[in-house]
DNA sequence: CTAATATCAGCCTGACTGACATTG
DNA sequence: CCAATGTCAGTCTGGCTGATATTA
């Protein structure tokens, strides 16, 4: 693959930088988290139960910003695995009550681990005043695209 | 949606930042394209007419690096609006000659006008010299990450 | 009756894999 | 027989939509 002719126009528009990138950084993550067996939002879900305690799915997803129906699919892979609990809420019976296990907070400590080193790979190139001018005009760009 | 407590910790992730702003561009792309009833692909596959002249489906794949399997469903949606013309090669007969007709060289015009458009959405918050700074920055990422 | 909660099935883009038939 | 070409079906991640059943 490489650079083939009819890309070269392509290097000047950033919006094609920018999701070129993303897909470098998204196939790091996820072969960095399919490493030790998960996926992005098994990161997300145990870190917003690790901050915020146990909640009900309906929660869990306001918290996390995790799609509902997608919640129910990362909670029935994380509780196959032993790293969460789901019980049903005695109070509510409608909810369920989704809690973190010892082996959960094991594995997510695991997941930051990875993450950490998925950013060094990332950002190899770059010097540590390059890589926070970077993170910044990010920050920057993505706030203004979420109101 | 905005910055639930979940995601808070995000923001410090390069990784998730630049998913996260990439995901942004390509709403913006692909709804930019979709304005004038297109999508990406068709974008790359009229580009690569245009500057290399009519092609085999195999070496129009190698020039544009799109997948052969998807340049197949780009040029029947581009054959059916008009901008390309697919025929049997004479001198083999296992090819297809793709052509560009002049539709598609309008169409291509209209394309490069949203993508400068989108480009200007996307980096709105930037100064000059920051877009330049990131667009560099990018490129030098994108490059390592493609050998 | 309405609202919240959980579940399930399905869609979308872009990149990609594998199988297959035709032709060189 | 092997290689190139074109086609088709299907996979994956993440973010969605919509329908449905249960319970408050």
């Amino acid at each position: 693959m490489g650079t083939p002719d009819g890309e070269s126009r392509m290097w000047e528009v950033p919006s094609w930088l920018l999701t070129q990138t993303a897909m470098h950084a998204g196939r790091l993550v996820s072969d960095g988290f399919a490493a030790v067996d998960a996926r992005g939002y098994h990161f997300r879900v145990l870190a917003t139960l690790d901050e915020h305690g146990p909640a009900s799915q309906a929660t869990l997803g306001r918290r996390s910003g995790v799609h509902l129906s997608d919640l129910v699919a990362t909670i029935n892979e994380l509780a196959e695995r032993g790293y969460v609990e789901r019980e049903p809420d005695p109070e509510d019976r409608r909810r369920n009550v989704v809690t973190i296990t010892v082996a959960g907070q094991r594995q997510l400590r695991r997941l930051e681990k990875q993450l950490v080193q998925i950013q060094e790979e990332l950002l190899a190139p770059l010097s540590p005043e390059e890589r926070e001018e970077f993170a910044r005009l990010l920050a920057r760009l993505l706030r203004h695209h979420t109101r």
